[in-house]
DNA sequence: AAAGGTCATAAATCCCGCTTATGTAATTGA
DNA sequence: TCAATTACATAAGCGGGATTTATGACCTTT
């Protein structure tokens, strides 16, 4: 339980005693210079002793008032000092969640470009899946997969979250030669995939006239936790993947990756948003990601962009 | 030029956050929950980044909330303890402003009674004869002779500023056998005299019908700045010195000074006074240090006391 | 469910802190 | 010596931020 003089007053006195003037102080504070002669009088005669000597219109620090400025311009100091750091500290640093996924596929190839544009900002990408942590102000914004209806948030679509199966050409070569012609829908559920279990199997099976297969669910298969490395499994040819055509281009275009059947895509009713607190919107370094976030993705969605000119020949594990 | 937000919005969240809940902190406040969680969000709203996650009916700390909060809690905390630190100084320690002549002649003496009665304090006694200290906080109270009429300052009469001529017993008995008889206000010109060019003399001479005498002016003698030095000079068998019976009492009373014309006692105009700055007193030091002074100088006055009874033999030059 | 806790929010109120305006005293400069 | 200037004090009144009251939503606990 702290016991303190109102700090206005305490603030008045401390400006006025390091000016050595009521005036010079009120003009530092803003403020007029009855006003700082009140509150230092109030803070007088709440101390019951008083802090400075009124002589030839001169208002001089008392023994007592002197012993107390420099404790108190320290405080001060001090907490002008933590909002400093954290604006700082808040305006340089831009940190961005998002899903292990678009991190690996999309976002670390091409964050490199946001951050030569801006050399004065220090990017930090870290992969989570939890939503809560923009609102708890562990990052500044996050872009995640979902029905982009999160409260409190301000959300922009990215791309559709859609899905079609993907292999390596070799993979599909070598189905297709087992069975003697080209590949259609139906033979999927009989070619290797690498999670048969995904319940989104049976939506794409659904969407493109395949019987259900309710075997599948209990066929073997791997886990692997998130799209990204299912893609680079299916790149080293261990089977077919459901993959989100955006994610991928660089790689299909690259021919590490095929699509066999381009017109087949499903939609999974989600999408992929930037996320970010509505009150930071404005905030300069979010404005300028979330500008040139949705500039890149504006271009990636126009018909004819070589998105992947500049990708890299392979994808790097972190 | 400081840029801090508002102290109250910043007092609210260190207390909201020391205590992680904004009704304990509200109730440490002295405020209602409502105006912490106000003021929290102003600040919030300030900064552009939250300091608490609302999450299951709790508030927690964010990374910066968490980072803010050593800081400031420091900064509070120096505050306060400069203010305690003050007060308890300021309680514990008494300081009297003096002359020099009262501070030997009878407040030495009687200073060590008040100490003992009141073993808490630190009692200070410095001599000096500005009046300006006591409004500069250098004492709490002071001790003066003069008219009585300052401003801005509580005074209570001592005891009237009067005089009259002593000298030793010994110093008597010689210059009576010098003259042959007993002593008259009117030999006094021809005695030898401590401080012959003291106006007061004239005074004196005139308030006893005895002719003024202009060369007593141009006479060598001695000045001894204060009363102090001459009632010692006096007692010392060096001559006459005008002096405040109130004074010496205790010297007469032991034979060390004499007085030989007990009827003669002229009157300066002025008095004693004791001065205190009027909003302080009822502080509890300068309370007791009034009260008692005030209540030995009306013992004192009475007629048949002895008041120095236990007066030491010796006046002590400090 | 009901009870009891927490924080958020809206609206109304209060009072503190501020400004304006003026006074006083000391200093400066002609 | 007489403005002119500067600094602080003080009174009065206002404006709006700070606070309260009242209510709601949400969670936990029993």
């Amino acid at each position: 339980m702290r016991r303190l003089p109102p700090l206005a007053a305490v603030r008045a006195f401390e400006a006025a005693a390091r000016n050595e003037s009521f005036t010079a102080a009120a003009t530092e504070l803003g403020l007029t210079q009855a006003a700082v002669s009140y509150q230092v009088k109030a803070l007088e005669e709440r101390l019951g002793a008083p802090l400075f000597v009124r002589e030839r219109g001169r208002a001089r620090l008392t023994p007592l008032g002197h012993r107390l400025l420099p404790t108190l311009s320290q405080a001060f100091d001090s907490i002008e000092a933590a909002f400093a750091t954290q604006r700082e500290e808040d305006e340089s640093l831009l940190t961005i969640t998002t899903t292990h996924t678009f991190a690996n596929t999309w976002l670390a190839w091409r964050l490199g470009a946001f951050q030569m544009a801006h050399p004065e900002l220090a990017v930090r990408m870290a992969t989570s899946n939890d939503l809560i942590d923009v609102k708890a102000g562990d990052a500044d914004v996050a872009i995640r997969a979902g029905p982009g209806n999160w409260p409190g948030l301000e959300c922009h679509k990215l791309f559709e979250s859609e899905f079609t199966p993907m292999a390596s050409p070799e993979c599909i070569a070598a189905e297709e030669r087992k069975i003697g012609r080209k590949l259609q829908p139906s033979d999927m559920p009989n070619a290797h995939l690498i999670n048969p279990g995904d319940d989104w199997w049976q939506q794409w099976f659904c969407d493109n006239g395949v019987a259900a297969v309710e075997e599948l669910l209990r066929r073997p298969g791997i886990r692997l936790d998130n799209q990204a490395n299912e893609g680079h499994a299916a790149m080293a040819g261990q089977g077919f993947a459901l993959l989100t055509p955006f994610l991928w281009k660089g790689d299909v275009a690259a021919g590490r990756l095929a699509i066999p059947f381009p017109q087949s895509i499903s939609a999974r009713g989600w999408a992929y948003w930037l996320c970010l607190p509505p009150e930071r919107r404005m905030v300069p370094k979010v404005k300028r990601f979330r500008e040139w976030l949705l500039a890149v993705m504006e271009e990636a969605g126009r018909p004819n962009t070589a998105d992947n000119d500049t990708a890299p020949a392979a994808v790097m594990e972190s």
